[in-house]
DNA sequence: ACGCCGACGTTATACGTAAAACCCCGGCGG
DNA sequence: CCGCCGGGGTTTTACGTATAACGTCGGCGT
């Protein structure tokens, strides 16, 4: 369209500096020291920028057989969380020279096309959310280096992992729970992978255990507000005691809860205290405001990130899991007397 | 590391199939009508399937000088609508064998790097968003196909433009404001880019031109919720007559408001009336549920991408704004009638 | 009987880069 | 005086693909 001045090649630079292209591959790429006079480095420099010479992209990854580029498989962007661990990998990515592509899933691209397959051969690693059950096989097949994020450290073919430490998470609000006094809690689980289903089950089991009338439901429902609302208007609704507190595994099922909880007549924290997970900006969006586990998403990329080059590398990636911490907000109170 | 078995080229193919490694490019191209037998097409094609081919992406980037790969432009993933943007966008390409690759604005990285600048050898176009200002202006300089998103007309260097009709959104709100009773309202802006201000503001100036008692003070405020809060609490709780609707150019701004006005003792929406943008998930978590305007977002997506290989076709892309719809929830009501 | 053509492929080349292999020359140790 | 070494480059090649240019061969029209 707009005829492109046809980009300068590193022959171009060469030629304006008087060298062979070469020498210009070779100053370029830092790899001169002792090959190439100081002099003439700086003229190829020059030469580079008076030009405004941008490497050719496709052209070094023929070469090098590498892509510099991670493919990021996420269950969804629209995720607030998933969102900031983008974020945080991207970062890291740039300031190594790579640069970071999504897969968002298989059910936000149509199942026919598979971004995978054809962007294989241009990748030279993977970081895979586990809530991204549906892409991992056709990934393992693929040999690539694979990070996994929040994943069952059984499962096979990761060659590291970054982990939330998801179970303090729920120890941490459960125990304030319990200090505030509540006794029955209902905990609201997402249904995502059952994984990471379980090891919030049995941290709450575990965190109840030594407080002899503690008593812990389960109820599981689609992530998102609507879905969560349902459930818990259907378990609030149920026979027998109410429970006073309501433990819930996203701050999007917890928005749910407490719209429940109102539309029942009752009202947050007074009559039921409701906790969510993952401090989004949803937490302090809605009234009250919600205390909920904070964790640390774009460090989780930027930890997946590194990892993944640490295994490009060679490398042992950093080990051990990252914290999350409790934020009290609103949300939570003692249970009301008579209960 | 896991020593990978090198990858099969097309010349393995060809080997495979007995045949040179042209013919291989020329069936797998779709280019070989007339020019190889249906025989020898499908044996190459065996091969290819047997071998588990996949063609060298940087190899054909290099061959044909193009990369098939869009940047997508945007001030922050983090927020919802730009994420479904993005959805959007990634779902046509995909269609079209491209991919799309995010550029989160200069304030998601850090500034010294600059991911346009080593990407923008390997990009066919770009598409932005106008709210990421900064960015335009280097990409300007970089003579690629542009797609701006809600975008100035007038601003320069744009090879195709999507917009949303954002006035029509301002005066259907506006509007169900005033049919409602409403004759003081309160206009919530984001600080965000000039033209979108403006559009919002001459459009809400319009809609109120022929109701003659009605009058409209503007205040603005950084797109986030506690900013939305305190500029709420500021203007509601200066002296004269006091708003009874707020018209806000953010959900996020709207839950912000919202929160400002219980702050005061009052109620939404029997003492204030708060309306949204956006439709957000946001929208529906908080309570009162929010009236707002729903924006297409992933249709400006779908819609920048499509223009962006209509130019690059040398084709027009298809014109117009893409409509924009109210929808009644339940943060509006008539005004109380001591107002 | 010859030229020509169409069907079916093949050979050769270019894309821009990185790096291995090579080359030249001045100085220095033996 | 010769060989060798190291500094400072250059020449050449390979990466995998797409495609232009080139062959070959059988048949057919005249």
């Amino acid at each position: 369209m707009t005829e492109q001045p046809a980009r300068p090649t590193s022959r171009d630079v060469a030629r304006a500096a008087g060298v062979s292209q070469a020498t210009v591959s070779l100053v370029l790429g830092d790899k001169w020291r002792g090959r190439v006079s100081e002099r003439t480095a700086g003229l190829v420099r020059d030469a580079a920028h008076a030009l405004e010479y941008r490497p050719n992209l496709a052209a070094r990854s023929l070469r090098l057989g590498t892509t510099r580029t991670a493919l990021l498989v996420v269950p969804a962007l629209t995720n607030e969380f998933f969102a900031r661990v983008y974020t945080g990998a991207a970062e890291v990515a740039a300031e190594h020279g790579f640069g970071v592509v999504l897969y968002p899933s298989p059910a936000g691209v149509g199942p026919a096309r598979d971004p995978f397959a054809s962007a294989r051969a241009a990748l030279d690693g993977v970081i895979a959310s586990s809530m991204a059950t549906q892409a991992l096989d056709a990934i393992r097949g693929a040999d690539l280096p694979l990070v996994m994020l929040d994943s069952d450290p059984d499962a096979p073919g990761a060659a590291a992992r970054v982990n939330l430490d998801i179970a303090d998470g729920i120890r941490q609000v459960t125990e304030h729970l319990l200090a505030l006094g509540h006794r029955r809690l209902l905990h609201l689980a997402s249904a995502i992978s059952s994984w990471t289903f379980d090891i919030r089950a049995t941290a709450l089991a575990e965190a109840v255990r030594n407080v002899p009338d503690a008593v812990v439901r389960t109820v599981s429902a689609p992530l998102d507000v609507g879905a969560g609302r349902e459930a818990t208007e259907r378990a609030l609704s149920a026979p027998g005691p109410r429970p006073t507190a309501l433990v819930c595994d996203d701050d999007i099922l917890a928005a749910g809860a407490c719209k429940a909880v109102r539309r029942l007549g009752l009202r947050v924290p007074e009559d039921i205290s409701v906790t969510g997970f993952d401090d989004l900006a949803l937490a302090t969006a809605i009234e009250p405001e919600l205390t909920t586990v904070s964790l640390p998403a774009e460090r989780v990329g930027e930890r997946g990130m590194s990892a993944l080059l640490a295994v490009l590398d060679g490398r042992r990636p950093e080990p051990g899991d990252l914290p999350v911490s409790l934020v009290v907000r609103a949300s939570t109170a003692p249970p009301p007397r008579d209960a």
